[in-house]
DNA sequence: TCTTGACTTAGAGTGCGCTCAAAGTCCTAG
DNA sequence: CTAGGACTTTGAGCGCACTCTAAGTCAAGA
């Protein structure tokens, strides 16, 4: 499989494969008669389950230790349980915390809807009083 | 109330305080008899808000515009509750994602203790069973 | 009075995770 | 044969959200 197919099928970018793999994160992949990248079934497996982990915020760097033990065999499997669990344990936390957010957003939405006596369900049908975006701030963009 | 109490007092620091002034995010304090910020408690209040949005993930750029329509006074209300009750199915869509990713780490760590009472010697070489249907595992030789 | 430390400004620097540019090579369809 | 597109490399650039530096002002305690 080449680079490009590589990418639709897992989502990212060749570009970032690319990087992927000139940072460790994935190994140095065989190349074809050309010099071209070519890759098996287990990238893809490989790149979903990095794909997870980034999903659960773990930043590269973590992931580039769990790929390190990856490469240095089976005794790692200790080792690699462990930095996953913690990881696991930072995540439920956050969870907690974006929940908790969460509620007090709720209450502030549903607040809103009390004094503008309209329901928080049709707040999507009221538009934003600026749709073409003014921009009065560098920061700002749309 | 100065800079320096109302970092301690919002958990960011004083350089994050003037920043979050530059840009727009928190008004243009008002100065004592030689020029330095002085706080009431709405700007405690605010920060904390603020801050609940951050932990949400809500970027700067979309405080940015809540904060513009606050400014603009209480006829902004429905349009900020949209900004808000948007920002929500977002976050809720998010931590979904978050919550399916963790069941596989789940499933991937408890494979790791597995083999580890089975053969310490055949780490990571299992084929996990996995409600999810997932396998992510075996990346080419290690 | 002197010293310490919190404050002021504009602007530069940092770390993360990509994302793209430039210039060149190679495969395939027409 | 030729055109187009996917690929190759090294290295630069970007967007975000801070974070810090430099040079200076000011207030209060020993």
């Amino acid at each position: 499989m080449k680079i490009g197919d590589l990418a639709k099928r897992t989502g990212i970018t060749a570009h970032t494969i690319r990087y992927y793999e000139r940072i460790g994160l994935l190994p140095h992949a065989h190349r074809d008669g050309s010099g071209r990248r070519d890759y098996g079934e287990d990238s893809v497996v490989w790149i979903g389950f990095l794909s997870r982990l980034k999903t659960t915020g773990m930043p590269i760097r973590d992931m580039l230790r769990y790929a390190k033990l990856r490469a240095q065999g089976d005794s790692t499997g200790p080792a690699r349980a462990a930095l996953l669990s913690e990881h696991r344990d930072r995540v439920r936390a956050h969870l907690a915390e974006i929940h908790s957010a969460l509620t007090v957003l709720d209450t502030k939405i549903a607040g809103y809807g009390e004094t503008e006596r309209m329901d928080p369900n049709d707040a999507d049908t009221h538009n934003i009083t600026n749709p073409t975006g003014a921009r009065q701030n560098r920061l700002g963009r749309d």
